[in-house]
DNA sequence: GAAAAAAACGAACGGTCGTGCTAAATTCCA
DNA sequence: TGGAATTTAGCACGACCGTTCGTTTTTTTC
């Protein structure tokens, strides 16, 4: 079973690729058959319903966010320089450099937010997972003494959360030339306020 | 010609409706017809593409926000008080007591920041002008001596709105319980960092 | 209340949608 | 290398898509 999975994973690409311009709903199989050129009816055979389909590009771009932006940040010390990593590293997979069509975990959340189903269920696990990732990065800039000892990990979570929802606004749809720095500008500020006073020099 | 425009706003209003839920681009003049009760055909002869329909939606639902949203928060004092009514009013306006399927202006502005034309010319008008507006009122607040004389009103504008799409996130995808907690201490926190030191007692 | 104008309808168009079915091609394993 | 298993293609289906057109109904105007 290995050419099975072979061209399954080439059809999860060019499809996470295609979801990420129009839309997990408007990315038809018939469109995406001809963008792999496989036949309709072959692609289908793969998965066995487009919701099937649905589940499985969330799930691949789940993987592939985790393998670009969060992996890599874990490299960095604990605490507030891996928080920037991710931050930047976000800010490159919402760039485009993955998907041309920007961050399919953002888009697809406003998308799926009001159609239940299987397809919004594994939505919102990821964004669960994804939220509590970026908890537990807080807590560690907590033990760290990064962050003040009574910071709210998950408060800190929605902050930096919110702000590259407010990047992929900015980036994607306004293309404003100062994205970049009203994010970091805002990063700064988040960072900041969250950070332990200087300790005393002893 | 008053009974066309007449039905055309019953119209719009249903479609803005129906979109909040499944989105401009699957929202069908089919379903539309059947949600108004109308005929397709019948329908469809008030706009003459699905496009001119989709611009219309977006123009509709940018009066309703500004009627909802932003127009009662003129009442209040000029800085901060009218910053935090617009806050709490657009939390209202998403957590679906108008639409819904929530916000559009922040569902349409993922779902169209790849696809060119007319539609997403629309929308980034409607949100360069909302984020106008909110410079605006940022700028009111350095007036009367709120905020700090050297804030930057565009940077607060981008602050804001990032809170408010991160409320949409665990408001509607997430459904979390503490989504207005935590976007209110977030706030809080905002425009503390904004605040202009207390006046010195005379 | 009749004539003119506007609005709504019904049917049909070529396309595409998601999804089955069967047959052909390919890959895998003994 | 041959037979079994897997993978792909071809074709067809009913449904719905956006759109057009001619007709009918409703509204407006004189």
């Amino acid at each position: 079973m290995a050419k099975g999975e072979k061209t399954k994973g080439k059809i999860l690409e060019k499809a996470a690729g295609l979801a990420s311009i129009c839309g997990l709903e408007d990315m038809s199989i018939g469109k995406l058959a001809k963008a792999t050129g496989l036949s309709k009816s072959g692609l289908f055979a793969h998965f066995n319903s487009k919701e099937n389909l649905q589940t499985q590009v969330v799930q691949w771009v789940a993987e592939m966010f985790t393998e670009q932006v969060m992996r890599p940040a874990f490299v960095e010390p604990r605490g507030v320089p891996r928080i920037r990593a991710i931050f930047e590293n976000w800010k490159d997979w919402i760039e485009g450099d993955s998907l041309p069509g920007g961050c399919i975990m953002i888009a697809s959340s406003t998308e799926f937010d009001d159609k239940p189903g299987a397809v919004r269920d594994e939505i919102v696990g990821m964004m669960s997972d994804l939220l509590q990732s970026l908890t537990r990065t807080a807590r560690i800039a907590i033990e760290e003494g990064h962050f003040k000892a009574d910071s709210d990990p998950k408060q800190f979570a929605f902050e930096f959360e919110s702000l590259l929802h407010g990047y992929h606004l900015l980036q994607r749809l306004l293309k404003d030339p100062d994205a970049r720095k009203r994010s970091d500008t805002a990063f700064e500020r988040l960072i900041e306020s969250y950070q332990a006073d200087l300790p005393k020099p002893h």
